[in-house]
DNA sequence: TTGAAAGCGCTAACAA
DNA sequence: TTGTTAGCGCTTTCAA
């Protein structure tokens, strides 16, 4: 009897998938030397291990994870949390997630928090049972809660600096550097940051390394906000933006960059002529826009890939990957919403 | 012992979750009066149901969905398939299933096909043992190879008609002639459509409707292609349309549409004084260029929505769910990126 | 109303 | 080298 044979039974019943007992009978063998001959080819006899890889594979037999992850919890399954997958910041985080742990053999469980800690929670508790480790690459947990968690299962959280925990971040005292001297390269003396949401700890970064590198190069920074990190964040902090708007603008991320950049120019601002606009991620609608946004790219998919690859070390090793969380660089990349002061000394 | 002296135990060692036998030692009962108690609250004392529950709460006790999953193949697990997690037109998709497997209590596995199809089929089937359905947003699997693994598992097919499978398809029929109507009221009585894969199921529908709608209102249509749906494909389309573009344009994607756009406008021509462009899905970027794309805005997230629903339907009743797909109504959201014709009659 | 026991698919440990 | 057995966490019989 074939696979398809197999697959293909009465009409509407579906063909359950065949068992190692199927496949034990069906070889002649005991269902222990047909888990040997599949995962421990060296321990078992070449002709029996032939023939019961080849029986499986004509039955099309997979073997189901859920057993030993019975026994032993290893379920081959990691978690992505994210604060909306809508946000096109998390879509190369997420694929470089997905390979990284489909490399390794592992599935990758999405779970969406839809900017809401309650449905998070929710729908973390719901997976964290089945689940071998945690990337939390947008989350509203705080560092105590993300603290517990992680004395179950292994965690690694992304942007973020949570004490004993692994992590991921970028470079961002480089990135503030690159985008200040890039500003007072073109002859900007002054700039404005437009914060984003109180409570994120890339915020607080960003600001500071932004206001220190301004003071190194003899530039004024001065800081407003804070706004949601969207589209919309950023047509509400130009509207905040009474009367003639700052030279250079630095903004939270690409985002608030972009509602910002919008909003500008529909109310006559010319991009970069009268304002420069400075954004960091560099997500996909960044090359989009019209101009194109200056921004401080992260490597996202870098960052999704070495988040997957941490959680299965720390699976083997716990202790090993404690510590400093792993900076990655960032770098400017120059498009065409920044460009020269042509206005002198105003306000 | 509260739930939090035991989450934190020694230090490093992560603390396994509880058991349901270490909830009915800790309450004095039988395991199967816990989860009794947890599941069929009418089938147990009302003391002892309270007493379990609150021992339960203490301890932080989640059941462990793979115990009777084993026995009853019930995972509470659903994939997503989608073929680049990075194109905006599934992350309303992935938002819409994730929430609807959310608010039944499943949990979200997300495949990513990388846009080849064997690392599909390597991960399809390393989370088929797995799950309980699958959801097929963006495919290369073959319409018998859907239908091979449609007797094994519950399968929902988006944008794509596979006879036999549950599906879950847009009015193209409704959108191209939304999207000829309008092209046609501002005086235009020619288009050329920029197509999309050739393998595409949607390309073809959307062709052919737009043929049909194009002859009933007296409008000439011309097609070229096929492109790849991305921005860059949209480019590569711009490059091939050489001399004077034409005076209306529609694309088989917003993506299509903006490359399309970008390149054009990078060329001197206007858009929409020169070219009107109209594209189709609305994802998200298309109201982010500049002037904003007109398209034929696709419900993506009741889809992703819909989709979840007709798998955990299909799950209670195979029967039921099959036949023809379901469809969903689309509508016209004009911007910019359409005018009234300017040049008569160039060829 | 409650408890005891069996069994889901798999593999590790023990026997042969 | 191969087979037998036990047990992972849970629910569902079957008994009490």
């Amino acid at each position: 009897m074939t696979a398809a044979e197999r697959a293909v039974p009465g009409e509407g019943t579906p063909a359950k998938p065949p068992t190692i007992y199927d496949v034990a009978k069906a070889a002649g063998v005991a269902a222990s030397t047909v888990s040997r001959a599949l995962t421990r080819p060296g321990r078992v006899g070449a002709a029996t291990a032939a023939h019961v890889r080849q029986v499986a594979a004509d039955m099309g037999y997979k073997a189901n994870p859920l057993g030993p992850g019975l026994r032993t919890g290893r379920t081959s399954m990691l978690a992505l949390v994210v604060s909306d997958v809508t946000n096109p910041f998390y879509a190369e985080i997420i694929r470089g997630a997905q390979s990284a742990a489909s490399e390794a053999g592992f599935i990758l469980v999405l779970v969406n928090a839809q900017e809401s800690g309650r449905i998070e929670r929710e729908n973390l508790e719901r997976a964290l049972p089945t689940i071998e480790g945690v990337i939390l690459a947008g989350t509203r947990m705080s560092d105590s809660a993300i603290g517990v968690m992680a004395k179950q299962r292994p965690v690694v959280v992304l942007n973020r600096d949570v004490p004993g925990v692994p992590g991921v971040v970028l470079d961002n005292a480089e990135g503030a550097r690159a985008a200040v001297e890039h500003l007072v390269s073109l002859g900007h003396r002054s700039l404005t940051y437009v914060a984003g949401p109180e409570a994120s700890w890339v915020d607080g970064v960003r600001w500071h390394n932004l206001r220190q590198a301004a003071a190194d190069l003899g530039c004024r920074a001065t800081r407003t906000g804070p706004r949601a990190p969207t589209v919309a964040g950023g047509r509400e902090a130009a509207d905040a933006l009474r009367g003639t708007p700052p030279t250079a603008i630095v903004a939270y991320n690409d985002q608030l960059a972009i509602g910002l950049m919008l909003a500008l120019q529909n109310r006559g601002v010319r991009v970069p002529e009268d304002t420069s606009i400075v954004g960091f991620d560099n997500v996909y609608p960044a090359q989009i826009v019209t101009p194109g946004l200056t921004t401080v790219a992260a490597p996202l998919r870098a960052q999704g890939r070495a988040a997957a690859n941490a959680l299965l070390a720390a699976r083997e090793n716990p202790e090993a990957v404690a510590g400093k969380p792993r900076t990655l660089p960032v770098k400017l990349v120059v498009r065409g919403s920044t460009g020269p002061v042509r206005r002198t000394g105003d306000r």
